[in-house]
RNA sequence: GGUCCCAUCGUCUAGCGGCCUAGGACGCUGGCCUCUCACGCCGGAAACACGGGUUCGAACCCCGUUGGGAUCACCA
């Protein structure tokens, strides 16, 4: 390797890190690992009236969430003022940009007239000759398209694409305010940081040939492009809130483990062979622009989910109880700087985590084995706390009164001798005690989950049992 | 509307001219396991948008059609 990668994440602070930006700074991030490059962060807030110190935070704490650490930055835009200005200069200077007095009342007025007449709206140049400035007015900035000839993208991922010049107008790359724009912008900033590969969405390969055209009046090198299909909703629309969550830390408020949404992200639109599961390690090595596929791509929730169970599996205990305490708190089922026993919790988490989808649902069932009382569910009640399992829930909780031993072994050979007695199936037992223990149907295997509940709290349910259906 | 991009199961995708009566995954579904629920395992339904070429041979190459998307700001 000739020339060492520098590739650039490079986000408008105009709103928190979404599904879409996430995975394009995931590719870029890819891409710069794989290659041992380097990772910019780069914030794109020339557009004061919407860029906020708010969504710049957000955006930091969404990628530093999903373990997407940059090499250089943040750098801000607004603060490069006299670099773009210098750019500019030297561009009005070669004659490869004017200025131009028409105001934005009479653009948008010839703008209208052009739909309305069926004509190309395209600014028509008519400042680019002149030759005495337009007193008592802010002038803007405008680039010198060249009008015949062709700009060639050679995008990685789209291969050659060919614009016809005469489609280019002279674009602003100075407002009358004198704040550049993101043309102009974008394209000083990756020839000032070094940017050896552009990696963006496709909604940026309409404006590549107009960057191309700057570099070139510029006289630098153009970098190498790589534009990727954007992320559509169910309805193949573009992703939005309309399709359910797009900001990536509702994410995390949802109980979803970063890596889970990693592996998902990157396997939209790229593939390796029909693995479907990554560690980050794989992700680095394997990534590369050739698997990465060109359609657009429907964000499904359901795939989603499915991974992140995938990862609660294979979380450890320790990792999962660590997680999941933020989500005890949230559900009220401990309070704020109540601490549990680790190695119980951890136990406790290891009957629970192939039940779990998301943190938030093993948060819920752990309440079952932390609550000091359980609710019934009303059906649940009705079906299995009655007369017919009343004797049985009797007999079990005097021989469960009796041992001091709640190993899984010894809690067997008790159930053992009441259905012995009775004459019952293990599950004619089991399905009641479930109820009193947990208030529902579904739960782990109902000796292992009184082992873990422990003497006290099994027997006062039980108890509270027998009284419900006394009741 | 102009320009540009895209097109394999409902969804994500494998496929880079013969290994394809199209493979995997999610979801759906039948069964097994079983004290319930899950996990896991075995099986099923489900796709090459359409029409022309090129070729001995096309999901794959070319051209149209259709359908989706992006973009046309003193936003980025």
């Amino acid at each position: 390797m000739t020339e060492k990668i520098r590739v650039r994440f490079a986000p408008s602070p105009t709103g928190f890190l979404h599904i879409g930006g996430a995975r394009t700074a995931l590719f870029n991030w890819l891409y710069a690992k794989h290659n041992n490059g380097t990772f910019i962060l780069r914030i794109e807030d020339t557009d004061r009236t919407r860029s906020t110190d708010e969504y710049i935070e957000a955006i930091i704490e969404g990628m530093k969430w999903l373990g997407l650490e940059w090499d250089e930055g943040p750098f801000r835009q607004t603060e490069r003022f006299d670099i773009y200005k210098k750019y500019i200069d030297k561009l009005l200077e070669t004659g490869k940009a004017y200025y131009c007095y028409c105001s934005s009342e009479d653009l948008e007025e010839r703008r209208r007239l052009a739909i309305s007449t069926g004509k190309p709206q395209k600014y028509d140049g008519r400042c680019r000759h002149l030759k005495e400035p337009v007193k008592e007015v802010n002038p803007v900035v405008r680039f010198k398209m060249p009008h015949h000839g062709q700009t060639v993208v050679d995008d990685l991922i789209r291969g050659h694409v060919v614009f016809e010049n005469e489609q280019l107008d002279d674009l602003i790359i100075l407002r009358s305010d004198g704040t550049p724009t993101y043309n102009l912008t974008v394209v000083v900033d990756d020839v000032d940081m070094k940017i050896t590969h552009v990696i963006r969405g496709d909604d940026h390969l309409n404006n590549t040939p107009r960057q191309i055209q700057i570099y070139e009046a510029l006289n630098y090198s153009v970098p190498k492009f790589a534009h990727l299909p954007m992320i559509l909703g169910s309805d193949k629309a573009r992703l939005s809130k309309r399709h359910g969550a797009t900001s990536v830390m509702a994410y995390y408020e949802m109980g979803y483990l970063p890596d889970a949404l990693v592996n998902y992200l990157v396997r939209l639109g790229w593939s390796y062979g029909d693995q479907e599961v990554f560690t980050k390690e794989e992700l680095i090595q394997y990534f590369s622009f050739d698997h990465v596929g060109s359609a657009a791509a429907v964000f499904n929730p359901e795939k989603l989910l499915w991974l992140n169970s995938q990862y609660i599996i294979n979380a450890s205990n320790e990792k999962l109880a660590e997680l999941v305490i933020p989500f005890l708190i949230k559900e009220r089922i401990i309070s704020e700087g109540e601490s549990l026993d680790k190695e119980w919790l951890m136990k406790a988490i290891g009957t629970l985590k192939e039940r779990s989808r998301t943190l938030i649902e093993l948060a819920v069932s752990l309440r079952y084995y932390i609550a000091e009382e359980v609710e019934y569910d009303t059906k649940a009640k009705e079906k299995f706390l009655n007369q017919k399992s009343r004797d049985l829930l009797i007999d079990l909780k005097e021989g469960l009164a009796s041992i001091e031993d709640f190993s899984h072994q010894k809690l067997e050979e008790i159930f053992k001798a009441v259905t012995e007695k009775h004459g019952v199936k293990l599950k004619d037992l089991a399905q009641p005690v479930r109820v009193a223990m947990t208030g529902g149907t579904a739960s782990p295997g109902i000796f292992e989950l009184i082992e873990i509940v422990g003497k006290k709290k099994t027997l006062r349910r039980l108890e509270k049992a027998v009284k419900a259906i006394e009741a």
